[in-house]
DNA sequence: TTTTATGTTGGATATAATCTAAAACGGTTT
DNA sequence: AAACCGTTTTAGATTATATCCAACATAAAA
C-alpha cells in the first residue's frame, strides 16, 4: 500500500508539525516500514535516498514526532531504543534472547481501580510481552 | 523492618549464586530500598559502607541478578536504567515529565489469544503505565 | 517579498554500559 | 594447611547511545 505524500504532510501539519524533508523523510520511512528499527538504522536508510539528514535531525525528529503522538518509542534494556509509526493499536513481544521487538493484536487492558493510582494522572498503559520470538523458542519436540 | 542477612545470602544461593560481600551489598541494598535506583546510584550508595565495589562489578551483579529473576530492570528512554528487587509482585508507573517510577498495585493481566502468539513463548506480561505522577500533575482546579 | 520562528548541521560533548586482562577470592580436594 | 581451579572483582580503556552547540538555512506567515 503506497502511503500518498499529502497524507503524510497533513499529518503533521495536523500535530503542529511543521514538513521538511527530513522530518517527512523520518515519518514515512517509519510508515512503510513494518519492523522496529533503531535510530542509527532510520539514519542509513534514510540517507540512502535524498534528501540527506545529519544524526542530531533524526533524534531531534524522532523526539519531536514522540512528543506529538504520531510515533512510539520502545526503550531496550541496554541497547539503543526502537520506534515505530502508531498506525493500529497494537502491544509488543521482545524477545528475551535476540532482543528482535514484534507486534501483537491488541486488545483492552483493564486499567487500575482509581484507589491505587491516587493523584496521579494516567494517559496511557503499554502492555509488553516477554520470552521467546518463534525463532529462538526450541523447536517443536520430535526425532 | 529489618532483612536478616542470612535470608538474602539463602535466597541468592537459592539462585545459585555465590554470596559475595559485593553481590551481597547490591541484594542488601535493593531489598531495603523503596525506590528505583539506577546502577550509578546504586554504586554510591554501596560504596558510602565497606565493602567497596567497582563499577564492573556493580554492572555484573545487577545482570547476574536480573538473569536470576530477583531483581527486575527497568529500561527508560535515553536515560539509565532502574532497577528494584522483586518483592511483592506490582506494576510501574513512569512520569512523563520527570521520569520517577513508582510501583503500582498488582493486579492480574489478560493473556494474549493463544493465536496472536502463534510460536513464541510467553514468560511474563509487564504492564507499565505512563502519564503524570502526583508532583507533576496539575493541582486540582482552585484558588 | 520580507520576516521570523523553526529546523538543520557537523562536530564536540555527555552519559551509559561493556570489555579486558590481571589479581583476588572461596570452595574443594589433596 | 597447601595446592588447586573456576568464579569474581578490579581499574581503566573502550564502545555505544544520545544530546548539545552555535552558525546557518528554510518553511510558512505576513
Ligand atoms: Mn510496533
Ligand atoms: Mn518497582
Ligand atoms: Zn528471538
Ligand atoms: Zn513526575
Amino acid at each position: 500500500m503506497a502511503i500518498y505524500p499529502d497524507a503524510i504532510k497533513r499529518t503533521l501539519a495536523g500535530s503542529g508539525l511543521r514538513s521538511t524533508p527530513q522530518r517527512y523523510a523520518v515519518m514515512a520511512f517509519l510508515m512503510e516500514q513494518a519492523g522496529h528499527p533503531t535510530a542509527a538504522e532510520i539514519f542509513e536508510a534514510v540517507n540512502r535516498v535524498d534528501p540527506r539528514s545529519s544524526r542530531a535531525t533524526i533524534y531531534n525528529n524522532l523526539r519531536d514526532l514522540v512528543r506529538a503522538g504520531l510515533v512510539r518509542e520502545v526503550a531496550m534494556e541496554g541497547r539503543a531504543a526502537r520506534f515505530d509509526a502508531r498506525g493500529m493499536r497494537h502491544h509488543h513481544f521482545i524477545c528475551d534472547r535476540c532482543g528482535n521487538v514484534e507486534d501483537v493484536e491488541w486488545y483492552k487492558v483493564p486499567r487500575p481501580a482509581a484507589g491505587s493510582l491516587g493523584r496521579r494522572v494516567l494517559r496511557e498503559c503499554e502492555l509488553i510481552f516477554r520470552g521467546l520470538c518463534a525463532k529462538c523458542a526450541p523447536r517443536r519436540a520430535s526425532h
